[in-house]
DNA sequence: CAGATAAGCGGACTAAAGTCCACTTGCAAA
DNA sequence: TTTGCAAGTGGACTTTAGTCCGCTTATCTG
């Protein structure tokens, strides 16, 4: 993980978002070396605790050259946790599929998603708050809401399969419900139960386990 | 409200918190400047466009002074919403206690007391916006926190008391749904689904009478 | 291969939050 | 009324986030 000599693994080709450009070469190696740094110096002295000039000097890059590509700290968390994001989205849809062959309802299918969010939620905490407190901001924002925005989906998508399915009324407000059920997930909520209030992640799951099951029989007018 | 001329007019006396020693008079008329000079910069200019500086400035008074008072813009908006939020549990209270005496379902008495915090939210949600973004930060919180604080026990023993009358299962887990039902009323998140998403009040009103009405049948076992 | 040019670079600079401390002042005891 | 002093004051100072812009360099075109 530390640089014997790193001139080669570049990880992927990034291309800019706009045009289809690819990035050029001394970009991407030092798109890496300050990802690497970053992980590096997050992890010895905490993401609370680091700093964008320390990022930057560290990795032996000017301050400009960080903000070119991470705006902000949030940014940068943003894209460490990319490929562990990807991975769990890939996994939950993996198993999404074996539970849907196996014929386990969806509401039960919601609260496994949930167990597994909660699981990921509480193991990449500390980039998720800092990912957050940018998101917060009046400025740009979209960026840094798509880990909620991809959440949204999947829990409106599954309540709106058991609407149709008639494991809840279809009457429910499904877009609502999904915001409002993951809304104890947001990083710094979360993090707020686990240290101010000391619950487990098994309380909380069996918690969202319980919301979840009221919906069965959840009456949409009152 | 505005100023013609505010020279006696102080508001209550302040006290030390720690011991009981009465706040100095001068201190007293510059805690009411200050008060004063921030509610009108927000309401010209926006919570969001005024910092410390300004206040402190257009207040007469130095930084030194200001920072003294009011640890951080969040403590100030506190202090802001502070008879608003008494105001508030005080007509709350009367109003529970009047349900009570009507023999009202305590879930009912809930949802109504949800449905007065989102119109609360609502109305003071630029400054409880800057409460909450500074009641994250790792340090001394507890006071900021205060809000969520007794929203959580007033829920908290709304659901414990329905449990007792039998209307939700005694096994349920109170703690944590009092918070799960709370967060969605977390300034933050409120602003995103009225911006972003567009719900409406009764909107976001009617989903969590939802997910209350979904706690009648909840299995606290899955 | 050479020249053009847009992308990339980095550090000086600005802005805002928050701290510090030498000076001032209200309060109360004598 | 005088006086001791804790409380209060204000602005200079420190720190950190983020911007700007002149210089450098990779890549593309001819």
């Amino acid at each position: 993980m530390t640089g014997d000599d790193e001139p080669i693994m570049l990880g992927e080709i990034h291309m800019n978002e706009d045009d289809g450009r690819v990035e050029r070469r001394d970009a991407a190696a030092n798109r890496y070396k300050i990802l690497q740094t970053a992980e590096r110096l997050f992890a010895a002295h905490g993401v609370g605790n680091v700093n964008m000039a320390d990022i930057a000097q560290a990795a032996g890059v000017g301050k400009g050259t960080l903000y070119r590509r991470f705006a902000n700290k949030g940014e940068l968390c943003l894209a460490l946790l990319d490929t562990q994001m990807a991975d769990f989205q890939n996994g939950m849809l993996a198993r999404m599929q074996q539970m849907n062959i196996a014929g386990l309802p969806k509401l039960e299918q919601l609260q496994q998603f949930m167990d597994a969010l909660v699981y990921f939620t509480d193991t990449h905490s500390p980039l998720l708050c800092e990912v957050q407190r940018e998101g917060l901001l009046p400025l740009d924002n979209t960026r840094l809401q798509l880990p909620h925005f991809w959440q949204h989906m999947t829990v409106s998508a599954l309540l709106r399969t058991a609407a149709a399915a008639g494991e809840i009324s279809p009457e429910l407000d499904t877009d609502y419900l999904a915001d409002a059920l993951l809304s104890p997930l947001k990083a710094d909520f979360f993090q707020f139960q686990k240290t101010n209030r000391g619950f487990t992640l098994e309380r909380i799951s069996a918690g969202l386990r319980t919301l979840i099951s009221g919906l069965r029989n959840a009456d949409p007018e009152s």
